[in-house]
DNA sequence: CATCATCCGTGCGCTTGCGCACACATAAAC
DNA sequence: GTTTATGTGTGCGCAAGCGCACGGATGATG
């Protein structure tokens, strides 16, 4: 069904589910850019001229409050893309893009966006369903913050970073994981030693690898597979050779 | 700028936003109905068939853990729509929707809803804005979920439903307000009888009334506020005259 | 090789919220 | 008017997570 494309641009899900027409008439388009750890992509507020594919690259997004203490609400790599208002209409979100995992992404000006996203065609089914997807991982985000322990969570976020990396190791410390998750290092310290302890990771200064992904599914709170199975359901007919 | 239709759908503000050809257009099929407090609009992962437009109905939309505890992450009332999943493409979503405050609603065909959207005009405009803005609520519910005291939120939500009500009276025991934050009666107890004390709310057995909104705001997390300035921001253009 | 910054382990007191249990009040039902 | 169901107050003990503090280890820098 999903055509093969002549460009690593394949290498991203939304991107490779596109009729061959669609993508000839977006692909000048879009420009390889290479996005660096930390980088912030978009700022809370801040007018966004871009929309962003990741093909290596992970983006996350975060919340920061007025006491500076900040949330991630949510995480897109080669699944998805960074900089929904701009086709929702509200040109900017309340929320920061930062880059958690160096890598590589393709940029699209607001412009040549809106123009294919208002020919109706797979291009904007497939944005507004990848948009359906996020508000999954966003509520599970929710109401995992509020019902589930910091170690389930941990490991939650250990795998959805397994799924968006090409490899095991993740270059992370403990510290920016507790940013992420919202919780003390020291929480986060605690509950890795719990996993190393159990062998289901292993880490030294800042990186982590998974062992056991397996393991790291069962000892996860059931918000990771709920996220997943949606977003399969939500693209997976239009991505069907992934995974 | 907003025109004044004939009908209460006008009590809805999306409907009211509407130019008077679009609403001409659709009003055909929009049906009133009453809605009964308890009642599932929708079913988590069921099909959806009707997208709803409150007017004096307040609907919320609540997660269910596999270990039957719930919590909530969004609401809706006549500034929204429920539904969403019906234009986004993905026809059911993993919440449940139930009725929270009993009242009316529209009632709008997925057929003709999916009419009406793919025109590409107004109607699908405001409805992506307002997907926006609900996924800022969301967003902020999962950081205020990690980050916020009981107390805090349940002002957050008492303010929420001041806005979409139209009185200060409340219909809601503490036990459901704890099923909605996803916490014990027993805090909502203690966080309400403080408030009480302060002289904020009153509240005898089942319903809650609010005696000084400004405090409430004050003793409210930041939360409540950002939400509901990016909906004006993402919506007010259109509703001119609402507030 | 010595210094330094960064990353992680650990301990302690404290607060918030949980789970449970039960008493008491007020409304509804008969 | 008595019974019954429902809603709220309160009091435990307990666990998770916070804020703070400090010490040790590891890798980078010069």
């Amino acid at each position: 069904m999903s055509v093969k494309h002549t460009d690593d641009a394949v290498m991203n899900h939304l991107i490779a589910a596109l009729p061959e027409d669609e993508f000839i008439r977006i692909k000048p388009t879009l420009e390889p850019v290479s996005l660096t750890l930390g980088e912030v992509i978009y700022e809370s507020g801040q007018q966004l001229n871009n929309i962003y594919f990741p093909t290596t690259a992970i983006i996350s997004l975060l919340y920061i409050m007025e006491n500076g203490s900040t949330a991630e609400i949510g995480m897109s790599g080669n699944d998805g893309l960074v900089g929904i208002a701009l086709y929702m209409g509200g040109s900017t979100t309340p929320s920061r893009a930062v880059v958690q995992s160096a890598g590589n992404a393709f940029r699209m000006p607001s412009s040549a966006l809106h123009d294919e996203f208002s020919l109706g065609g797979v291009f904007q089914k497939i944005l507004l369903r990848y948009t359906q997807s996020l508000m999954t991982q966003i509520s599970q985000t929710a109401v995992c913050n509020r019902l589930h322990s910091v170690e389930q969570q941990l490991c939650r976020w250990l795998l959805i970073n397994h799924d968006l990396l090409q490899t095991n190791k993740l270059i992370m410390t403990h510290d920016l994981i507790a940013n992420m998750l919202g919780v003390r290092r020291e929480g986060v310290s605690i509950a890795a030693g719990h996993l190393q302890q159990l062998g289901l990771i292993k880490y030294v200064r800042g990186t982590i690898t998974m062992m056991n992904r397996d393991a790291l599914e069962r000892a996860a709170c059931e918000c990771y597979r709920v996220v997943k199975d949606e977003y399969d359901r939500l693209l997976g007919k239009y991505i069907s050779k992934n995974r």
